[in-house]
DNA sequence: CTGTTAGCGCCTTCAC
DNA sequence: GTGAAGGCGCTAACAG
């Protein structure tokens, strides 16, 4: 029924074990002979068995991906990127390329651990691991196992714009500087003269939302200490209780939305939303204006992220832009050994401010 | 070094056979066995060879799913909808489930048909295609080929928002009526009095492309013919050339951009804009915006699909809806077969117009 | 440079 | 309900 290598090799007039080297190509063969086979690879309309070739090989041209949400920009953007990267040196022919594949965990840890289950059943060649990290500590751990399991059956493992992990299981990690570009955020606004700023945050759980934040935090900290009790140059002092001023939610649009009205309904005074990410920051913006309020007159909003469809917000959004594509690219290419890991295997890739339209210095009361 | 299925057997006291029977719980085992046999596996902390079982049982658990743009939030939608649905049934141990991943086209016809070699090299159980079609003949033959093998080879084949293929590979095809839509968008507009509308297309050789358009062409044909040379109700009559009134380019931002100032140059009594998506209708308000022009009072401005982030535009984006979460689960559920093919293969799924605040009546000349 | 020989790890009839 | 044996299709030493 289904052709096999052995009735290619019948064609050639070879035997099997010369046809598997002209697929392979990763050994000598004679041009006439090599000719041969291809013509009878065509002929026949051959298509190698992965399974068994992943079998007799123990090893397989997966690599997975894994990204928290396939839907979200942010995602799929790095996702894009490194699927290209991996899929190039294709001769055309599907001859020695890799299948790179997304897995979709939904942020959920369960699904995480069993795709890496999945992947380590197929020997998958790579495993790449994209966007913020889980902070449970049996979630890691379990992790980490995982992880070291792959690693000890050859698979590369790659993070990408994810916080390093401990042991020697991950070849190269690429981490964006979250809480740099956090404080750098709260840093732009606190020149602008706002001292009441409302926080809306990611999942509590998560390794990104806390490094945002805490850039936050340690930029309010600063000009606190600075200004003195009596708020200094901007609109009053900056508020003690910053845990009231923050409301945690998934990076969602709804999550902005909802957290800016009950943010404003705490504090009327505020005079800027800050935003775990961009989609968050839209929803924000909805309910700034649904409350009839102006932007950047009444509150400024900024974002996180940088997506495409931020600079086409109106007001365009302030946010912090994070070279999603290139970290992709980069991870992929770390994960088909193409490129060097960093020294010490962690690289910290920038975080840069886009100062829009959407701030602007606060009313004076 | 690693630990196989014959190892499980040993320290269960059975034989390979049995463990077999219990890891595939197809076959009927004591309570007590299957008990003893878990407990080893736990123990030795096993993983299935999943080359090795494919290879043996002649099929493996890997579902593809294949995607224009992973970067792009309606194909990230449908294939996390999908990727949801297949891997439900999860028995928590990554035991029977299958593995969906998703594979990013880049719409590139050769990275298409690739995926596909690479699928049915590693004998997939499943593969979803979603998106529009290309429309070049020599394609779509390649195509047919390559999934008359695959089902062949008893891969199930499911088609979701991409228009019905010929030849019986495909189990099930969901199409959307891009059509029905354009048509019901550009009606809207009519209605509204709008006569002047530039039209933002997709790349030219895409089913979604054409018949969102041809959709909008028939119902300005229709009022044309209704309102004689006169130009009725409206302001002014139909223009005759309308592929003057066209522009067609890639489904990204800066496509709506340029084309919308290439279309109000050639045509600056334009009252409205229709772009191919809401990702290109995103970069037609900022061109119109840019031009100092007022949306939706100078010009009106519609896109197509009401992603998530239409809504929050501002003024919010009049578009087509397309319910793509329900799309893809049922196409996953169809490629699993949890679900029964419609009838005659084909459904057809609504699309549903959302007319928000950045469409309105032209204004008066 | 090419052919021969063994398995890779598992599933699946068959017997019991 | 369980064990024994053969083979799935390919690759990787070895020879030659």
């Amino acid at each position: 029924m289904t052709v096999t290598l052995a009735d290619v090799a019948a064609r050639a007039r070879v035997s099997p074990a010369t046809v598997s080297r002209v697929l392979n190509g990763n050994y000598p063969v004679a041009a006439s002979t090599r000719e041969r086979v291809l013509r009878a690879v065509d002929e026949l309309d051959y298509v190698l068995n992965g399974p068994a070739s992943s079998l007799a090989a123990a090893t397989s041209d997966l690599v997975g991906i894994l990204v928290n949400d396939i839907a979200d920009p942010f995602f799929g953007i790095m996702a894009g990127a490194a699927q290209t990267a991996i899929g190039e040196g294709a001769s055309g022919r599907a001859g020695g390329e890799k299948l790179a594949v997304v897995c979709n965990t939904g942020g959920s840890p369960e699904r995480e651990l069993t795709y890496l289950t999945l992947l380590q059943r197929q020997r998958a060649a790579a495993v790449v691991l994209t966007g913020g990290a889980l902070e449970d500590p049996a979630h890691i751990a379990a992790m980490s196992a995982k992880l070291a399991r792959l690693a000890d059956a050859g698979t590369t493992v790659v993070l990408c714009g994810r916080p390093p992990m401990s042991g020697g299981a991950v070849t190269a990690t690429l981490t964006f500087d979250n809480r740099g570009g956090g404080r750098r955020l709260a840093e732009h606004l606190i020149a602008l003269g706002h001292r009441r700023i409302g926080y809306v945050a990611g999942p509590a759980e998560r390794t990104t939302t806390r490094h945002r934040l805490e850039g936050h935090r340690a930029a309010l900290a600063a000009v606190s200490a600075a200004d003195g009790a009596d708020g200094g140059a901007g609109t009053g002092p900056v508020p003690d209780d910053q845990e009231r001023l923050t409301i945690h939610g998934p990076y969602d649009r709804r999550s902005g939305y909802d957290a800016t009205l009950e943010l404003l309904r705490r504090d009327p005074d505020l005079t800027a939303i800050v935003a775990a990410n961009d989609t968050v920051a839209l929803g924000a913006c909805a309910a700034v204006r649904d409350l009839g309020l102006r932007i950047p007159e009444d509150v400024s909003v900024a974002g996180f992220d940088d997506l495409p469809f931020s600079v086409d917000a109106v007001p365009a959004l302030t946010t912090v832009r994070l070279p999603l594509h290139e970290a992709g690219v980069r991870a992929g290419r770390l994960a088909m050994g193409k490129e060097a890991p960093p020294p010490g295997g962690i690289a910290t890739i920038g975080a840069e401010l886009m100062a829009r339209e959407s701030t602007a210095p606060p009313r004076k009361l």
